[in-house]
Parts: C-alpha cells; structure tokens; sequence
DNA sequence: GTCTATAATTAGATAGAC
DNA sequence: GTCTATCTAATTATAGAC
C-alpha cells in the first residue's frame, strides 16, 4: 500500500522525466505540455497541478539533470587515483564524458538556453553553471585568460556527439552511445586535453 | 529602378536572414513565421508567398549557411601554406573556428536538428552534412575508426563557445565575439588537435 | 508583389466533477 | 489526486483586395 505522499512523488517524477525529454528534444518552446503528459502516461491537467506553469516544470526538470551532475562529480574526487596529477585530471575528463554519454539530455537543455540572454539562460546559468565553473575543474588550466576556452572546448568536444547521437547515426554510421565507442571518445578527449 | 526581380530577391534575402536567426535562436518549432516577417520587416502574408511553407522558408535558410560555409572552406586550399602539413591543418582548423565565430547560427541549427531522427535531420544530412564530412577534412587522422570522434570533437570545440555567447559571457565574463577571444580559441583548438 | 482578414489548428492554463 | 471540458491566445496557411 503507497502512501499518498510517494504516490505524489512518483508521479511528479514521471512527469519530470518525460519533461525532460520533450525539453532536451524540443526545446522550451518547441515542447507541449500535452506531449509531456502523454509520454509521462499522465493526464495534462496534472502538471498544472503538480507544477503550476510550464517554466516551472522546466525548472523542474534542470534541476534534477544538474542534481545527477552534481552528485556523479561530487563522488569522483574519492574514485580518483592519487598518484599523478596529470592522470588524476584525464581519469575526470573521462568520467565527464561518461557522464555526457549517460545523461545527452543536460548538453541539449544548454545548447537550446544559452543562445539568448533571456531569463531562462540566466536562471541556468546562476542558480547551476556557475558553482560548477567556478569549483574544482579539471586539473589545472595554466593561463586564467585559457579558462573560459578550456571549460567550452571540453564541454562541446566532450558531449556534442552524444547530443547529436541520431545524426552521427546516419553521418558516420557509428552508434556514439555503443559502449565501445563511449570509451574510445572518453580516451579521445582525455588525451587531447591532458597530453 | 529596381527591377522586379531584383526586388523580388532582397525580399526574399531579407526573409531568408531573418529565419536563420529566429530558428537558430529558438529552432523549427519554437520559431513563428510572425516574428521572422516581423524582423524581416516584411508581411506575414510574404512568407506563404515567396516560400510555399515554413518547412521550405526553413531549407533556404540552412541552404544560405551552408552555401556560406562551402564558399568558406572551397577557397581555402589556395590560401594555405603548401610547406608543412601540420602546419596547413593548423591552418584550416583555425579557418574553421573564425567561421564558426562568424556564422555561430549554422552550428545552433545543427544542435536543434541533431536531437531527433526525424525528416528535417535526415535532410540536413543527407544533402549538407556527407560531402563535408566525405570531403577533404582537416588533416588525416590516423585511425578511421577515430574519424567520427575528430569530426565531433572538432564541431563542439570550435563551435560551442560561440554558438553560446551570451551563456559564455554571463558566465565567465569573456565576450568570445572579440577578434581578441577568436584568435584565442582558434590557437586553442588548433594546437589541440595538431599538437 | 504586397497587404489585410480570416479559417483551422493547437497551445498553456483554468474550472469543476469525481 | 486525477481527469474531462473549456477558455483565451497564438500558431500556420489561405483567400482575396489592391
């Protein structure tokens, strides 16, 4: 017998993980919340009752993608060998790009916000992309002018061909999300960064 | 005296760059046909007329980037240093990210359309996507089971930070438009992949 | 060629039955 | 909590005046 509350929270969670689906593949705009409900399985007027706007079922939604973020990062630093710094940065770099692999979804909800200076962009980027740029990172960048171009060349070489999956299908006839080829990239990046 | 035909095509061209801007900014979906007639300056009405649908406004528009980027990197063979081939990759990655810094839409319309195995990637690919990929490239890479991961890494590194420069600037303060940051990411990017 | 008016569809949000 | 029905506004595409 489930109690009210977890009936609650599973249906709020089927919503948001539908939302954030329609949202990584259509966009804020391009979504509606009457696809979300029927990938969701759940009625339309439910998400105005669980959420009361469709932001805030976006809000929602990025929330939990950067929570799953957050917490895979925050429990690298104990996986991590100790020995080598250089080693150390390239094993992150992989466990990054594991996590692009594993989690698309987050790459495409960035790419689609952060091409306007509109509230949605800046929510994003104060309430989640800042405490993550400005943590630990990935080893060391040698010049502070190189920072911003280190965090944007390892964020879009790192994620882009698993945010594209489908067209990488078809352009290269490789399945970028084959376990093989999440490794080979993962070596590919960790090398070109961490020489 | 304009002819009409003359007159017929700066319609056309000032429709046609409007739709790269308004579906780079807010993709195929989230983009209304009012707003590109709108900051076209134009009639809505001119849209159905000049282009039979908003699916065939959108197809001129990928067509007018991509034929950009052709021009781009067909004239480039002749201006390259013919001595050293490292150095005439070097040399054309770094063509590549001035372009990508110059023309940041076709690179947003990539993200927006890669998402999803649907008509509109399809034709992307098909038509835009495989000579470029088929074609020259930049530099060998030694192993083809690599090619794919240099081809994506190579997009994202050289794309992203422009593709999201109001994100890039609220977050780390960098206007990566200054001819200062694209020289910057263009040295980055080149000497990553060429080291 | 250009523009206005409008038809047909779909969107997000609301109200109320159960 | 859930679901159906509906309101208002916005969408693409069309028809026809000029």
């Amino acid at each position: 017998m489930k109690t009210r509350a977890a009936q609650r929270e599973e249906t709020r969670a089927r919503i948001v993980e539908a939302a954030l689906k329609c949202f990584s593949e259509r966009g804020f705009l391009g979504a509606s919340t009457r696809e979300i409900a029927r990938r969701a399985g759940e009625n339309q007027g439910l998400i105005t009752y669980h959420f009361q706007s469709k932001e805030e079922l976006w809000r929602a939604a990025v929330d939990q993608i950067f929570g799953k973020l957050k917490a895979e990062l925050g429990e690298l630093p104990a996986l991590l060998p100790s020995e080598d710094r250089r080693a150390r940065a390239r094993a992150s770099i992989r466990a990054f790009v594991r996590f692009a692999a594993a989690h698309p979804e987050l790459f495409r909800l960035m790419m689609w916000e952060g091409t306007c200076d509109e509230p949605r962009m800046q929510w994003i980027v104060d309430v989640h992309l800042r405490p993550f740029y400005e943590g630990p990172g990935f080893g060391d960048v040698a010049d502070d002018e190189l920072k911003p171009h280190f965090h944007y060349v390892l964020a879009g070489a790192a994620s882009i061909i698993f945010a594209v999956a489908p067209e990488c299908r078809r352009l290269t006839g490789l399945d970028p999300t084959s376990s093989e080829a999440i490794e080979r990239h993962a070596d590919f990046v960790a090398g070109l960064l961490v020489p």
